[in-house]
DNA sequence: GTACTGTACTATGTGCGATAGATCAGTAAG
DNA sequence: CTTACTGATCTATCGCACATAGTACAGTAC
């Protein structure tokens, strides 16, 4: 019997993303941050619900998201598992998409009116944090 | 009577952002990068919703916004017209919105998997050619 | 007056997010 | 075997945001 590492995180409901979605982004992050390793066992649907107080179904959709994206390994009867870090997409989507993602973000630049060197260095820097803790 | 200037640009139903919001960011990416000057008329509430084929309230909800943001100035009876650039937010408010924007965009990035270094370095070389062509 | 301008309001339909509740299949321990 | 967990799937409902349709009002130019 395979003890879950615990999640520190919440959700609410102010957030402009879904509920499910914060889900995704948290447990994304903490996977890329070193923080939850390959093959540590997440909570499952229904704890995890009770813990952020929502809905299990809520929960379930964000696993199965993560499952679809290659996050997490799913064994029923056993629970859902840090998976091996593969290439899921090819690299002209990869590039597709990090495309749609800098023009989005430029445009939010451009609605707060701040300067664009400023804002460069901003996310340079918070790129350059993403993954340093590897060791744990 | 004063022309309207003539704006290129579409809004296609399939985009995350809502038909509005579409029209907001094309307006405010044009008067960045100076395709649209202080004091330029822009098309009519019902013109630009005939040219875009949409409905006139989902352009008036659009120029409401901008409005409201400091982009454009209402006359009724007149047109709109680019309005003359003001400060609109506080520095901690500008602060706020840009680690959001940040936070946002890293998310992203993490969700793509790509190389942080990659996405820092597409950032910056689509914000130093926002604001490049202020000649006109 | 006529024709345009922006603004405001109600009403309707649609889609998404979240919830509630139930069910099914797989795993483990007694 | 039973019991208790695990993820997966399904229907139904509620609320909210979006886009639409239609009408009406106030201001400007000819």
């Amino acid at each position: 019997m395979l003890r879950s590492v615990p999640l520190a995180f919440s959700v609410v409901p102010g957030d402009p993303r879904s509920l499910a979605g914060q889900i995704v982004d948290a447990i994304r992050r903490k996977i890329t941050a070193g923080e939850l390793a390959v093959g540590d066992k997440l909570p499952s649907v229904r704890g995890l619900a009770q813990q952020l107080a929502i809905n299990p179904n809520t929960v379930s959709k964000a696993y199965t998201e993560l499952v679809a994206g290659g996050w997490l390994q799913a064994q029923v009867g056993l629970g859902l598992f840090v998976a091996a870090q593969r290439d899921q997409l090819s690299a002209t989507e990869r590039d597709r998409r990090l495309d749609a993602a800098v023009d989005r973000f430029v445009n939010e630049v451009v609605a707060i009116r701040c300067n664009p060197e400023d804002a460069a260095q901003r996310v340079t820097e918070a790129l350059d944090n993403l993954s340093s803790r590897q060791s744990a």
